[in-house]
DNA sequence: CAATAATGTGTATCTTTAACACTATAAAAT
DNA sequence: ATTTTATAGTGTTAAAGATACACATTATTG
């Protein structure tokens, strides 16, 4: 078959995961040889991304390219910006980098930016050969490219998002409780809230459904289990608007 | 010189304007005729977009759409969305047209979808030739390619937007009365607002100040003027968040 | 069986929102 | 000059929602 690559297109994902502490990006690790030697020249991150092919979707592309990275398969996919700068690819190591490929890709890519949404503790960490991690979305740095601007763009989108749609389930495994869902929004939202407040709120979403099973093998009481319902979601927000907080 | 473009990248412009009572969207009118002959065989409506060229930035891209439409420069230009579905070409109507220009522009076209806001009355209403003018947001049909799609997303976008930044201001004159201001807020939202309550809300945004002016020239009790400060409302909301209603 | 570690719960105060109707003023018509 | 017209401008009350705050409960572990 061969399909053919667009040199100048591309899709970039930022993948978020939450651990039940911190909010989290996967990060691949870029390792550049000197050539026909072992010496390495430098040790970065990377988002992952990918030229699109020419009969490919945008929303395809970025499927595939997460699916290439954590083997999973429907996940929340979110397109937030897209990114062109001229400069965006210009940075040393970059270019070194970049000429491994020869006249593949154009010296000009404006890439399409992606998020999706996946409880961290599901994904294996390496995959292909390539040395992929979980790091703090707040320790971030010296990422390759501009990918530091589009993991910054890919936050706010999802701080923007997270308040007016019940997205934020997807970051959580599917049977969760109420402490866990509430320090998931506060690590995206940087802030705190009041446990009762908290609580108080999420009592009036029918959405989130209690269910007749409590955590087994915690050390303390154990906390009841609830799951998103997308179904009552759906039927109780016909013409509604806002979500949260 | 002869700058190149690329082929296969393309920004498209939602032009926002607002009359005192409905918000408008700047469209061009699209005549294809038959070949050598005065015969028309469609007559439709699109957005403004062009290819960008291999040196020039998105936002430039945007600003120099915009700028050969409406000869206005410095707005406000917001990227939204960007659209490349495999067959956002492919209507008979869009492959007649497209035919003109033989192999310039590849049939695979991603477009980056901008927005613009501007005050409509500024803005003549034809330029280049090109018959252009504005129609209601509401009422608009049959646009080429996917233009409806690139509207619908924008006008999202834009409402989102609005309420938690002051960009809605852009789309008023400098000096406005209290009542444009609300009639602006409820066409955007498509909702209404009590005007005791709103001017209530509107006197805590200390970055709405009262000019020492009327309306002159209208047959009833003028209206006292405004006009928006952005220096005082970067000063007071360094660290806010949320903007409206 | 005591210590640990996290769960689960209610009330009072303050703030914000929503609903609602009449007087004031300039221009235009008589 | 007087009346008509059209829009500007203004305050109060009731309801809903947000905030602040402390202690008893219950599995597990040592």
């Amino acid at each position: 078959m061969g399909r053919e690559l667009m040199n100048n297109i591309s899709v970039d994902c930022v993948v978020f995961g939450f651990d039940s502490e911190q909010l989290k990006v996967l990060l691949v690790e870029r390792t550049m040889n000197e050539a026909n030697s072992d010496k390495i020249l430098f040790t970065d991150l990377t988002l992952t991304g990918y030229h699109i092919y020419k009969d490919e979707e945008l929303d395809e592309a970025a499927a595939r390219i997460v699916f290439d990275l954590t083997g999973l398969n429907n996940l929340v996919l979110e397109q937030f910006y897209t990114f062109g700068a001229l400069d965006r690819l210009e940075h040393p190591n970059d270019q070194l980098w970049l000429e491994q490929f020869g006249d593949v890709f154009s010296k000009r890519v404006v890439t399409v930016g992606y998020y999706s949404l996946l409880p961290s503790t599901e994904v294996p960490v390496i995959q292909k050969g390539r040395k992929v991690a979980w790091y703090p979305v707040n320790e971030v740095r010296n990422l390759a490219y501009d990918h530091e601007q589009i993991l910054k763009k890919a936050l706010e989108h999802l701080r923007y998002k997270v308040r007016h749609e019940p997205i934020g389930f997807e970051l959580l495994p599917v049977k969760f409780t109420l402490t866990q869902m509430q320090k998931l929004y506060e690590a995206i939202l940087g802030t705190q809230f009041d446990k009762r407040n908290f609580r108080k709120k999420v009592s009036q979403m029918n959405y989130v459904v209690p269910l007749k099973e409590k955590q087994i093998g915690v050390a303390h009481k154990p906390a009841q289990l609830f799951m998103f319902s997308r179904d009552v979601y759906d039927k109780t927000h016909k013409e509604r608007f806002d979500f949260f907080i």
